[in-house]
RNA sequence: GGAGAGGUGGCUGAGUGGUCGAAAGCAGCGGUUUGCUAAACCGUCGUAGGGGGAAACUUCUACCGGGGGUUCGAAUCCCCCCCUCUCCGCCA
């Protein structure tokens, strides 16, 4: 969330950003909810100070009688304050309400725009998308053919979206996971295996909405717990309500977790095979930096997510993420596309990572700060990126190292974890 | 899951219902001493919000795991929850 002070002292532009993400936060109703508030607040710690004085005094009360009349009148500015807190707290869960609408502001240079048509093309990977002399197949009839992957099954056990990987497909989601982390441990980053549930709290921070219609996040029942949607959500919450010594940042970690999304109201967007699935694994990157490092950080992790595809072999492009599309708490966000031969009918761009800036975002929410200086605290930036989401990864090596004989080549990098070159039934 | 013991400031750790935002120690910061390092000594040292001040600063309020309650007054008493440790049970 947003500083309150910053809402109200900018409203303007906070307004404006609101539009450009297609956020119908009531920006003037909180700049108006906050002055009440603050008069709230200055007439709840008056009537605690005069009961304070109150209560001090009863202590060196001279007799029985005076203390008794002091304990009236102490009982009496109970009353008051209890009304005015109430009064205090209506305001504050009325304004906090709002202003966890309303999404972080915007990099000047992010595009301007309601969706991902907007979306602005930076650069291609180092790989031009393969040519097939052949029509290809699309990883789903791949999958099928060489006995990769059970949707039939997956469905019979857990429901549509759900899936079985066999075969050399296991081999390939450990041998990504792999890959991805040793890039990644290269790099500094500390490696997790997080857990994947999380209180509702910690989702909330991170700015993720359980419950309600329109959510992402499966609930545990009689819990407080959700199923993660991404390994994001743990990695934030680890170091949240702490205070960072400012010589420890940037912290890097990466986390291993399955991600869990119900894709509620994304019914009729593309969603063949393991495009679009209620379950999967990924290797997110996560890192708390100071204000001043966050640009460059993310930077740096679009540089990683660019270096895992490359070295997959893989043609993708860069694009920077229209306003619209933003989510809440990003402030900058970047996606690879990579080529997915057999998507549409002559092969298109489909999203295989993500990394974002968060600035202060969910570390205001999550309460993660730094010292800084001699006096005083701030808080740290958050940024995330995906390493490898498997299941979309799955798809781009299947479709881009398909052969004309119906046999898939293992990427290079991956064979020494897949054990073999070629994937094929004889 | 059962029984017990705990959760206090960056850390360790005292704390009687009122004078406690909280002893003490360590770490940190500033300084004195010192050939250097170390040590010693003096001072300073929580977070957030509000008022005043150009500022150094000052003042008020809240916060002793979280939430409720009792009370004029709660770190201290009561209830619920979370977490940690020990023991028992169960279990991959």
């Amino acid at each position: 969330m947003l500083d309150r002070r910053f809402v109200v002292e900018h409203a303007d532009a906070v307004e404006q950003n609101c539009q450009r993400r297609g956020s119908q936060a009531d920006v003037r109703r909180f700049v108006a909810l906050e002055g009440q508030r603050k008069a709230a607040q200055v007439e709840v710690d008056e009537l605690n100070r005069k009961a304070n004085e109150v209560s001090k005094s009863i202590g060196k009360a001279k007799d029985a009688a005076e203390r008794e009349a002091r304990k009236n009148e102490g009982r009496e500015l109970r009353e008051k304050t209890v009304a005015a807190q109430a009064e205090l707290d209506r305001l504050m869960s009325e304004s906090d309400a709002i202003l966890r609408t309303i999404p972080n502001m915007s990099h000047p240079e992010a595009p301007v725009g309601a969706d991902d048509g907007s979306n602005l093309e930076l650069r291609h990977g180092q790989h031009a998308p393969p040519h097939f002399d052949f029509k290809p197949l699309d990883h789903v009839e791949l999958g099928e053919r060489l006995g990769l992957m059970d949707f039939e099954g997956g469905a019979k056990v857990a429901g549509h979206g759900f899936y079985f990987l066999k075969n050399e497909a296991v081999l390939l989601e450990l041998a990504l996971q792999r890959y991805a982390l040793d890039v990644l441990m290269r790099e500094g980053f500390t490696p997790t295996i997080t857990p994947d549930l999380a209180r509702n709290e910690i989702l909330h921070g991170t700015g993720y909405i359980p419950r309600g219609p329109e959510t992402q996040i499966y609930s545990i029942a009689d819990s407080d717990l959700s199923l993660v949607a991404t390994a994001e959500i743990t990695l934030g919450g680890l170091l949240s309500g702490e205070i960072l010594d400012p010589a420890a940042l940037p912290i890097k970690l990466c986390g291993i977790s399955h991600c869990y999304r119900t894709e509620a109201g994304s019914g009729g967007r593309a969603a063949r095979g393991l495009y679009r699935v209620h379950q999967f694994t990924k290797v997110e990157m996560f890192a708390f930096t100071l204000p001043d490092g966050s640009e460059d950080m993310l930077n740096y992790f679009c540089d990683l997510e660019c270096q895992i595809f490359d070295g997959l072999g893989i043609a993708y492009r860069v694009v920077d993420t229209a306003t619209g599309d933003l989510g809440g708490p990003a402030y900058r966000k970047f996606d690879l596309e990579a080529w997915m031969p057999g998507r549409g009918e002559k092969g298109e761009y489909g999203e295989v990572t993500s990394t974002s800036n968060c600035t202060d975002y969910q570390a205001r929410r999550l309460a993660i700060r730094y010292r800084t200086g001699e006096k005083g605290t701030a808080f740290v930036h958050t940024l995330n990126g995906t390493a490898i989401a498997i299941s979309r990864a799955l798809i781009a090596v299947l479709e881009n190292y398909q052969q004309a004989d119906g046999s898939v080549l293992v990427p290079e990098v991956l064979r020494k974890w897949v054990g073999k070159d070629r994937i094929a039934r004889d």
